[in-house]
DNA sequence: GATGATATCCATCAGCTGATGGAATCTATG
DNA sequence: CATAGATTCCATCAGCTGATGGATATCATC
């Protein structure tokens, strides 16, 4: 039998899949605390208990909504992996920001409660699997930053965390960034591609140089 | 006459200090919606009525931590300036790194607060002013990333938020990001260093190179 | 159209949270 | 010590929040 997650993923337009949708998008807004389950319910347009009936209680909620996310980011990234896969490596990093940004900045509840995960506390202590590691190892191989498949050294997924976050951050901070800077909405996404690419390429352009030098 | 946050601000040890203190911390570990003025006062270990009759309501107390832990931050900035006036852009790079990194460290519920304000929303919502956008052209000009005192170009505040955020990031995130890692606190600490160096040091040597050749 | 299962809503509750009034305590000053 | 002001705590309240029971509505199947 399917979870209530898998039948809300396979149906988006069922109720439960509508009101996933709109928890993804409010809990990346205001945060677990911040998040009542009558906002959730009254951007569905439905009475609170009828989502309780298909979710349960707002933990439970919440926690499908970060697998939920969890889910379509590890699609993603194994789409953006089989697009620059076999080119080089400044061509797969130029694309993959690219992509990347791009998915993100369409569905930035994503960064969002991923953000809030890394950054905030949740009362009382929830702790359920993030899959964050096995994400980051995969990322650095596709990018050809270790070779190893299954665990890369912790230098090598720091920098894919530095990488990831940068780009969350710019996604999910855009509404107290791009006033910050007066930039229109296309011209602000045009500059966080620029500005990660002019500071991530030649970073890992260098790092690689140096590694073939020392080979 | 002395605002609280001055009073506060001026002497820690008294109760004004003692409450702003714990709130920080507090709102930094949980948010604004996560923490309840009843974990404030227990932190200190006073009524929430001796809490309201030093700070008024929530959202005022909310806010002078906010300012507090801003002024602390740009105090730092100037501190971190002085250090590192008239050195290579190389060196002033590593130091800043090194000192910024060592002083968020110690002090985390800065970056919380930060990221925070960034990524989430307030419900109502509140928004005074965050002082970042001199925080950045200041720093750019530290940086010499930018010749114009007040205003620096979009594309180079867009290169010091990379840069602030990343510590930020961190810091903030070290609960999430270190036992992932397996690392031990200090080796952590080392290890972002090293990271944020090896990343932004060969970015910014290399678009200062590029400015020189088109000069 | 009858019937059982599923789905939705209304009314309501207990507990938590922010906030306050007022009594009790402390402190400085004469 | 007396007194006034400042500080702290206890008791309490109204409103919000999460959650549920039960009535009603919808739908598939016969």
């Amino acid at each position: 039998m399917a979870t209530p997650l898998e039948k809300a993923r396979s149906d988006p337009e069922s109720m439960k899949g509508r009101i996933l949708k709109a928890a993804r998008r409010v809990f990346g807004e205001y945060g677990f605390h911040g998040t009542t389950t009558r906002m959730i319910a009254e951007a569905v347009g439905i009475d609170i208990s009828t989502l309780h009936y298909h979710w349960g209680d707002k933990g439970d909620l919440y926690e499908a909504a970060v697998l939920d996310i969890t889910e379509d980011l590890r699609l993603k990234l194994e789409e953006v992996e089989r697009v620059i896969h076999g080119r080089p490596l400044s061509v797969r990093m130029d694309m993959a920001i690219d992509l990347m940004t791009d998915y993100l900045f369409e569905h930035p509840e994503i960064s969002n409660l991923i953000l809030f995960r890394y950054f905030g506390k949740t009362r009382p202590q929830t702790h359920f699997d993030f899959h964050v590691p096995e994400f980051i190892s995969d990322i650095a191989r596709s990018m050809d930053l270790c070779k190893d498949q299954k665990n890369a050294p912790v230098g090598v997924k720091m920098q894919v965390l530095t990488i990831m976050n940068a780009i969350h951050n710019f996604v999910s901070g855009e509404n107290f960034f791009r006033p910050m800077l007066g930039l229109r909405r296309d011209a602000y996404r045009k500059r966080v591609k620029e500005t990660l690419k002019s500071i991530l390429i030649p970073a890992f352009n260098g790092a690689v140089r140096r590694d073939e030098a020392a080979a």
